[in-house]
DNA sequence: GTCTATAATCAGATAGAC
DNA sequence: GTCTATCTGATTATAGAC
């Protein structure tokens, strides 16, 4: 078995090292941008080498793409029925920011994606992301329907959340260039920034 | 001196031919995506053609980037210090999102070019734009001071409004995907819902 | 001004030695 | 498993006829 499938340290070392080289690279160019030399490059192995291990380019693209997903979703996902309503979609979008903040090349990469049509991943929207927004969404008017939320429309709030938050990864470089902090302390001002906005738009006013 | 430079009307719509197909290319591929047998295709034109009238690809992009610049930042130009704060911002944020409906070609190929790390426009980032965005911050926080506006951090006010109005042009295939509606009737739900978002987080409490 | 043909380069993938 | 060398196709750009 080990003979037929020799999955060693070394494979696992290897392909995880791909994977990270291939996330640097093809969050930054998109995937026609992206090269194996720059990939191979920045793994430290051989083009060649790098194909022992992957098929194909659009494999180890592939391969980030549905990894990243799981991910990307959870914290919709958390997003609890039972919980206070202003309290849960304030998490959320604070949650979806500490996320950008902390995986902006895998922001990027799906940004990169939507961007120029989404041709390797649109069954996913149209899928299992329509179907995890549409069950929230009822959640959310539900609240709102009870006088527990604000009134308004569920889905444009998801989306005016993930807007809001991942601009601060996939815009980083102009988020930067008007701020001029070299490090990361706008993310604390973003965070009071998104607390306030949406806490004045979600809270029932009677 | 029509013999040095002969611009003609065949010239000129030959030239704006070309433009018109670029954007559609490089706004849906980006830079290194996009191809000129491509543009050619789409422009009605000979690939050696293309070349007659503009001396390189990256020329082509650039000019449609440079050309972009203008139209972009007029809304926020338009922000007017004597104005009424909210209904002026508010105002900026429907521009904005009527921009995205209008032009999302426009918004894609900026959106392109930064997540990419704005390798050709880095310099109207921190000059241009900067100064700008710095200019209308201090408008913005001067509404603040006097409780004219609630009070909020200027820049990433600015930031939010970009986020959630370019969402639409940006990640147009994701929101369709999700919302499934196949005309653009859903700019009207969300120019509600900004108006509704905007207007609770701006107007002063007291 | 516009085209066909082609040069020159780059990039994804493979062959085969070690 | 890893490498050098190479094939193949795609892509930017040019040459030169008309």
């Amino acid at each position: 078995m080990n003979q037929a499938k020799p999955v060693t340290r070394i494979q696992r070392r290897n392909r995880e090292t791909i994977r990270e080289a291939a996330l640097d690279v093809f969050s930054q160019h998109g995937f026609r941008g992206a090269t194996l030399d720059q990939i191979a490059q920045a793994a430290g192995l051989s083009k060649p080498n790098l194909l022992y291990y992957f098929p194909s380019k659009e494999a180890i693209h592939g391969e980030l793409l549905s990894h990243l997903m799981t991910d990307w979703l959870e914290p919709l996902r958390a997003l609890d029925e039972a919980g206070d309503p202003v309290e849960e979609i304030l998490a959320y979008a604070l949650r979806k920011l500490d996320m950008a903040q902390e995986l902006p090349r895998e922001s990027r990469l799906f940004a990169n994606e939507i961007v120029q049509g989404a041709p390797r991943i649109m069954d996913m929207i149209t899928g299992e992301l329509k179907e995890l927004v549409d069950e929230k969404a009822k959640v959310i008017r539900a609240w709102s329907d009870a006088g527990r939320l604000a009134s308004v429309d569920p889905h444009h709030l998801i989306f005016s959340i993930w807007a809001t938050t991942q601009h601060y990864a996939d815009f980083d470089i102009q988020v930067r260039g008007i701020l001029q902090t070299g490090n990361t302390d706008h993310f604390d001002d973003a965070r009071r920034f998104l607390t306030h906005l949406y806490r004045s738009a979600l809270t029932p006013t009677r």
